[in-house]
DNA sequence: AAAGCGGGGCT
DNA sequence: AGCCCAGCTTT
């Protein structure tokens, strides 16, 4: 890239951001681990819907030493409803490793930070660069979409053979006297100016910089690549009295909604009713007997690869002791406890029905 | 290289 | 209904 292109690609872009960034919470702190912390929780993750999870987040672990010594239960409890829950599990044994093989000091060297759970290519360049000023450009979903239109690269956003090109053109527009700045100054501008759908082109200051505006290409750039249809699951899901305690079994720490608790149940099968499969999914799952009794609502939900409706019934418990079978844990809790374990937000739509009954 | 992994907001 | 979001890990 000629230097001069460079050098006003880089200035256009501090001037905008000194103007327009956010005041954000992550943004008032050195804090190394806050930076971190925001960084985990921002993947995939909208600002607004991270900023009131960060805040709780700081205020029950405000330091590094502080999540070293918690546990995964009390982590999950402050992720709740945020998704991806194995980031908080690596976010915690990632903590652990540092209190205890790097004296509670976050590495600032970035091989080593790379090998952390959870840490992988942006977080190590965002966190170096923000908190220790290192010059490694950090590549998010932002990052690509200006590249694309400001470069002119027509290559798909989601391949992982894409991610060569974005890094190497990410590193060479990055700027070396303030990387930290530079990083958020374009994931700013991705966010706020050059957004997805109708970016702000008749406004923007790098318009003309920007190869796609000029050969009047920016309806087609980024390139998104392809992505598939999701299908839907239909599940039973029973809640199982017994007097007036439920029944609640954990979900094993990796996987889907990995360590979270939720309401014993599973997949419809084909030629199945729902009461069926839920006194089956019981049965396998937990080893009671159950009658199945009162529908008490019908809720759906959208993950990321697949759709769910989910039957949701009141139970009894007939006889029988636990013994599980895909659930690592159990407890009977009073209606009044549930609100101490952390669920699934699929679980959470339809738990209000159970208060006061 | 591709799939698995949440949830919410926007069009 | 589809798309997108301050991505990482596993296979």
């Amino acid at each position: 890239m000629p230097p001069q292109r460079l050098r006003a690609i880089q200035k256009a872009l501090m001037t905008w951001y000194r103007i327009h960034q956010r005041d954000l919470p992550w943004r008032r702190t050195r804090s190394a681990y806050r930076i971190w912390v925001s960084e985990v929780m921002l993947q995939q993750t909208q600002v607004e819907t991270v900023i009131p999870y960060y805040r709780r987040f700081i205020r029950r672990f405000p330091s590094l030493s502080a999540l070293a010594s918690s546990d995964l239960e009390a982590v999950l409890k402050v992720w709740e409803g945020l998704g991806y829950y194995s980031r908080a599990r690596h976010l915690l044994e990632a903590s652990q490793i540092i209190a205890r093989d790097y004296r509670g000091r976050i590495p600032r060297d970035l091989q080593v930070f790379l090998r952390l759970p959870g840490v992988g290519d942006y977080i190590g360049a965002a966190v170096l660069s923000i908190a220790f000023q290192k010059p490694y450009a950090a590549v998010d979903g932002n990052v690509k979409r200006v590249l694309s239109r400001l470069q002119a690269i027509d290559l798909p956003m989601n391949a992982s053979a894409s991610s060569r090109v974005f890094k190497h053109a990410a590193q060479a527009l990055l700027d070396r006297d303030a990387p930290g700045i530079s990083n958020q100054a374009f994931m700013e501008f991705g966010a706020l100016q050059c957004i997805p759908r109708n970016p702000l082109c008749n406004c923007c200051p790098l318009r003309r910089l920007c190869k796609a505006y000029q050969s009047n290409t920016v309806k087609r750039l980024p390139n998104r690549g392809s992505r598939r249809t999701v299908p839907t699951r239909h599940v039973a899901v029973g809640v199982v009295y017994n007097r007036d305690r439920v029944l609640i079994t954990r979900r094993a720490p990796r996987g889907l909604l990995g360590g979270l608790w939720e309401f014993p149940g599973g997949a419809i099968g084909a030629d199945e009713s729902a009461r069926a499969a839920c006194l089956r999914e019981i049965r396998e799952e937990t080893g009671l007997s159950v009658t199945v009794g009162d529908h008490l609502a019908t809720v759906r939900h959208a993950y990321t690869h697949f759709k769910v409706v989910i039957d949701v019934f009141r139970c009894a418990y007939q006889g029988g002791t636990v013994h599980l079978s895909g659930p690592v844990d159990f407890r009977w809790v009073s209606i009044a406890e549930l609100d101490q374990f952390a669920f699934p937000s699929a679980n959470k739509k339809f738990m209000h029905l159970l208060i006061r009954r």
